[in-house]
RNA sequence: GCCCCUGUGGCGGAAUUGGUAGACGCGCCUGACUCAAAAUCAGGUGGUGGUAACAUCGUGCUGGUUCGAGUCCGGCCAGGGGCACCA
């Protein structure tokens, strides 16, 4: 009997430590069972790991340790996503090297980690920040500048004031920086890009494949890659307007059925007819510099008022060459999408609507909704963008949108004007390039250097890696290895003459879009990857992170993954088969009356009937509860791992995190479920201890037969193993936990009802010593440590951590009478217990000679009566 | 504005994918043990009526399909998320 209580804080450093010492969760690349590769997103080192890291942990390690012990090689590896910002904010505000910062934060976080008892493969350990890392990610840059897919060029790109770096448009949310928060602007710079557009129709299509990932994670996907299918048309322009004799203007539009409601062209500020404009006209010019200037922060954007300019230029319209359009420059009109140039139909757009009721141009409807008059159809200040038949428009009147399309694509196709087509079909994407230059020194050096005479040079392989170098400042804003004295000095290495180095870093997003691969094989010196490995490896076969990465390092990655795979670095280009998304850790917010948020630990809550009140622990004093909100360190309502593992223990605080919510979904952290987790740690180890003592008494050899206890304990503990089973390989682990708590209450009551020692029959023994382990097999997943105590105290002398998963016996969970629900007109009356084969005739006799379903019935015939297999009979009269 | 998701007891949530709504946990109530508390154990816990058996209503609202709807379809309402001058 196991008359103590379970003591986690003694009992949990000592299982670590035997894991550790045997290292039987470093998994080599030779395992000849089946691969299993189980991945959490690597944290960043920000400082201390808090409940949403023990969440996210928690829910990889269930998978890792159930499908090691369903007889698959598991790889399940750790590392740090170790560049970033926060270390050079940490620099300037204390003093401290980023580097100290960084590796201060990965040892204090390894350690914490390590108290969690997750069964990890520390051998295989990377940090992002290490040479031995990025060294590789210079390589495969170098390898896909040669490949075509990296490009420099000069763009308007997203500017953080705050932080003083570019951020790809991946990183604005709302118009502003998804670090800093502050509002972005646009500049124009030179910059390096990942052609992530090259595989745009790819990325798109292969979504279909990922049959494994949330729902929710493609269509976002989708979304952000924006795929839009039309018509690139060519207007000729009258050349007599044009600033240097131009004559053609390409305009992409969705909606060539609308061509002939068109009532202007309109071409982007950025455009370099407009460029070539403003040399000659001073007030085209003062307008595009005033449409610059208003355009600095995305949030004008959205509601800036739309502004032209007629240039004076007209345009031919393409299906009636002596229809001549006014060409504007119009400030709502982006270079980067399309052509930077549109045919506007105000009637059906509603910025353009909006522009020409400024301009007073004419709004002609073209498209009327079906069952309206066209006579009386009018357009006020809304424009329609629905469906409808054409009208005003002279060979296309009468046709649905979609017939116009394709009748105007089809002519407009065949058309010829200087011996090419006039139109031509073209598919557009949202998605843009991903600029990956970042102004800031910790992160990972872009190698390149550049001459004056032999221009941009990539650093050659053998002097990789171009390290950072240690000596920099950080008294100063701006990038500390721009105003290094010496470090970007250096020779050409075609020419040898003085050159100066690429002083920017890669966005950290790129070190954390191929970390996966390099786990396969993290010692391989003289390439990113082994081949061998990381082909057998690859993909990840469950994934598990936030959904805040959905179009960031998910996207980025699937990029890379191509990337790689076009330069021989992988074999193929999915990397990660399996997704799964979970939800955050929220908590309430505690305030004092003077509206100071009160850290958690600080507050002492009491229950009385039915309302919560919080007190200071300190004081007594009455605190406010607040709304329950995502962690954060402003509203002070973060609970950090020290906490918990060193009272309650790390098994109850994964217990807690996987039980009760899906996992997907965002859990309420509060003291009453980590009460709740605890008391059931020591339920299982008090349950245990005593099935414990009757195991001893089990016979070696199976018996014969079981009577009927034997027989309710069995059938509960296999029950069990078949609901576990299916709800970890679905990760669904709060049903787990559910399952658990059933067979732990069936065995307590079977337990209970043992009224003498006599009672416990050797069958009986023998099937609590079954069930006992497989009650500990199943939860040990979850609950690592105290099942490893449990199963010594079985009496086992290996661990659980290597025991096999339990076979089930399906005939265990085949009843052979059952008890079906009896409705009479969909209503429930009674049951009827028959044989589980029991012909459907006997089924009917038997519900029919029912007293209760007589009484139902009122004396009525039946008209029918459905009998659902195994399911529900319904008589219906 | 467009796209997507969610809505079930006091609370977190189950419901074999169209078949007994409320598994399991938390909280609460009653009892046992205790000088007392903690811990533990036993019982109860959707609403209404009834001592009870039981009856009746009940899955955001509303209509429909069906022998049968939390689940499917139509229309609303509420909350959350994503995108947003993308032509």
């Amino acid at each position: 009997m196991n008359n103590e209580r379970y003591n986690a804080r003694e009992a949990e450093p000592r299982w670590q430590k035997i894991w550790d010492e045997r290292g039987i969760f470093a998994t080599r690349n030779d395992d000849p069972r089946p691969k299993y590769y189980v991945l959490e997103m690597f944290p960043y080192p920000s400082g201390k790991l808090h409940v949403g890291h023990v969440r996210n942990y928690a829910m990889g390690d269930v998978v890792a340790r159930a499908r090691r012990a369903m007889g698959y090689a598991v790889l399940h590896p750790m590392g740090w996503d170790a560049f970033g910002m926060p270390a050079e904010n940490a620099a300037m505000e204390r003093k401290v090297h980023p580097r100290g910062w960084t590796y201060d934060n990965i040892a204090t976080m390894r350690q914490q980690l390590k108290l969690m008892g997750l069964s990890l493969d520390w051998s295989r350990e990377i940090a992002t920040c290490d040479p031995d890392y990025y060294q590789h990610q210079q390589r495969m840059f170098l390898d896909f500048l040669k490949a075509g897919l990296v490009e420099r060029k000069q763009s308007k790109v997203n500017w953080d004031p705050v932080d003083h770096t570019v951020l790809a448009n991946e990183q604005v949310i709302e118009g502003r920086g998804w670090r800093s928060g502050a509002l972005v602007e646009q500049r124009e710079l030179t910059q390096w890009f990942f052609k992530i557009t090259a595989f745009a129709q790819d990325l798109l299509d292969s979504i279909d494949t990922l049959d494994r990932w949330p729902d929710k994670v493609r269509v976002m996907q989708r979304n952000w890659i924006g795929r839009s299918e039309g018509l690139l048309l060519r207007f000729m322009l009258d050349a007599k307007t044009t600033p240097n004799g131009e004559s053609e203007l390409d305009v992409f539009t969705t909606r060539p059925d609308t061509l002939f409601g068109a009532s202007f062209v309109g071409i982007s500020p950025d455009h370099p007819l407009a460029t070539a404009l403003a040399a000659k006209n001073p007030a085209l010019a003062d307008f595009i510099v005033q449409c610059k200037r208003q355009g600095t922060a995305q949030e004008l954007i959205e509601t800036a008022e739309k502004l032209g300019f007629d240039t004076g230029i007209r345009a031919a319209h393409p299906l009636d060459p002596t229809w001549m359009l006014p060409v504007y420059v119009a400030n709502f009109i982006l270079m980067d999408y399309g052509t930077g140039a549109i045919f506007g139909c105000p009637a059906h757009d509603q910025r353009d609507l909006d522009f020409v009721r400024k301009y007073g141009l004419p709004v002609t409807p073209v498209v009327c909704p079906e069952g309206q008059d066209p006579k009386t159809f009018v357009i006020g200040d809304t424009a329609y963008d629905g469906d409808g038949r054409l009208i005003n428009s002279r060979f296309l009147d009468g046709m649905t949108v979609d017939e116009a399309k394709g009748e105007v694509t089809r002519r407009l196709e065949s058309a010829s004007q200087g011996n090419r087509p006039v139109a031509q079909r073209q598919v557009n994407f949202r998605l843009r390039d991903w600029g990956i230059s970042r102004q800031r020194y910790w992160g990972c050096p872009i190698p390149i250097i550049y001459c004056a005479d032999c221009g941009v040079v990539p650093v050659p392989v053998a002097d990789l890696p171009v390290r950072l170098p240690e000596d920099v400042s950080f008294d100063k804003p701006g990038n500390p290895l721009d105003r290094h004295p010496t470090w970007k000095h250096v020779a050409c290495p075609q020419c040898g003459k003085a050159a100066r180095r690429e002083t920017d870093t890669m966005d950290t997003f790129v070190d954390s879009s191929w970390y996966f691969a390099r786990f396969t094989d993290p010692w391989i010196k003289t390439a990113p990857t082994d081949r061998t490995a990381v082909d057998h490896w690859l993909p990840v076969d469950q994934y598990i992170g936030g959904v805040e990465h959905a179009v960031l390092h998910l996207l980025y990655s699937r990029f890379f993954t191509r990337a790689m795979q076009a330069t021989g670095h992988v074999g193929l280009k999915e990397p990660f088969a399996g997704l799964f998304t979970q939800g955050m850790v929220v908590h309430e917010t505690y305030r004092k009356p003077d509206g100071v948020y009160v850290e958690p630990f600080e507050v002492r809550l009491e229950n009385a009937g039915d309302t919560r009140r919080a007190l200071l622990a300190s004081t007594g004093e009455a605190i406010e509860i607040g709304p329950i909100e995502k962690m954060s360190k402003s509203k002070r309502n973060t609970v950090g791992l020290d906490e918990i593992a060193g009272t309650a223990g790390a098994d109850a605080a994964r217990w807690f995190m996987l039980s009760d919510s899906p996992p997907e979904r965002d859990v309420i952290w509060t003291e009453d479920g980590m009460q709740g987790a605890s008391r059931f740690v020591q339920r299982l180890w008090r349950l245990t201890g005593e099935m414990a003592e009757m195991a001893a008494k089990a016979p070696d050899r199976r018996p014969e037969t079981f009577g009927a206890p034997a027989t309710a304990v069995r059938k509960a503990a296999h029950a069990a193993l078949a609901h576990v089973t299916e709800d970890i390989e679905r990760l669904r682990f709060n049903r787990c936990v559910a399952h658990i708590y059933e067979l732990a209450n069936a065995l307590g009551a079977a337990i209970g009802d043992i009224v003498s020692p006599a009672a416990i029959t050797p069958d009986l023994a023998w099937a609590m010593r079954e069930a006992a382990n497989i009650l500990v097999v199943l939860f040990h997943p979850m609950m690592p440590h105290l099942a490893e105590e449990c199963w010594a105290a079985l009496g086992h002398q290996s661990l659980v951590a290597l025991a096999p998963w339990p076979t089930l016996e399906p005939d265990l969970l085949i009843e052979s009478t059952i008890t079906l629900p009896v409705q009479v007109n969909g209503k429930k009356r009674a049951d009827v217990t028959v044989a589980r084969d029991a012909a459907k005739g006997d089924i009917e006799a038997a519900v029919l000679a029912l007293e209760a379903v007589a009484k139902a019935l009122e004396g009525k015939t039946p008209k029918k009566v459905i009998i659902v297999p195994q399911r529900i009979v319904n008589v219906v009269v």
